[in-house]
DNA sequence: CTTGCTGCAAAACCTTTGCAAACCT
DNA sequence: AGGTTTGCAAAGGTTTTGCAGCAAG
């Protein structure tokens, strides 16, 4: 499987119709087997955004932290966003909480240019 | 209806079996229909936290922004965190992105004390 | 020949909906 | 009566699973 034709935010039944264009007889099970593999060993990340599906996108190995969404409520698109200032964040909260924290996940609800424009 | 029971982050499948044994023949459509309503009217905040279901709790009104959340890994318990600190990157990203916030979400995943003891 | 992948269909899971019966006022 | 709320069962949407068949070593 080459899922290499996307870069963005897609799910299951998205990656789906894709690979089904190069490759008729495909199943959907496939699809999600093959995708919570490449999750599991790091290729990919799983990320929901509250529209009922699991959508996945690369995991680059080259941010040591990940990036973080700002999803669209117009239109549904995600765009990324890249900020440092959760990881001072994280120490304080295992301290004050007695919390260890692992990995967190922040997320911005808004409008595009696009969007905002047209409202 | 009267959830006034709990104030933690419960499911509807949970607060259904705690209605339940006030009023047997409740049913969990019920359940779902007035947890909708409240959350309409902002009783109640739906929150996902990756589980697969979602769950509820109270808005309580003298929070202008909202808490965030801490997530336990090990037992699925859900505490709560506050934090002014991302009002002021809101206003970053509006300028940075060209993208209108309008609300965020932030999650921690990690071990409470006891998971984290436990391990 | 044995092991693992596949596709299909069915199941699982949470949530929503249709509808007739029950409940107000 | 008229309008609303209920419970039940069925449907909905996404994801998982069972299983027989195919492919690969």
């Amino acid at each position: 499987m080459f899922l290499e034709q996307e870069d963005r935010h897609l799910s299951a039944e998205e990656l789906y119709m894709l690979v089904k264009h190069q490759n008729p007889e495909i199943g959907l099970a496939t699809v999600y087997r093959t995708l919570d593999i490449l999750a599991e060993i790091g290729v990919l990340i799983k990320n929901d955004f509250g529209d009922g599906r699991t959508r996945y996108e690369f995991s680059r190995k080259d941010e040591h932290h990940h990036h973080h969404h700002l999803i669209c409520l117009g239109c549904g698109n995600v765009s990324e966003f890249d900020d440092d200032l959760l990881e001072s964040l994280e120490a304080v909260i295992t301290k004050r909480n007695q919390f260890k924290v692992m990995d967190h996940d922040l997320k911005f609800y808004g409008y595009c240019r696009k969007c905002e424009e047209a409202r």
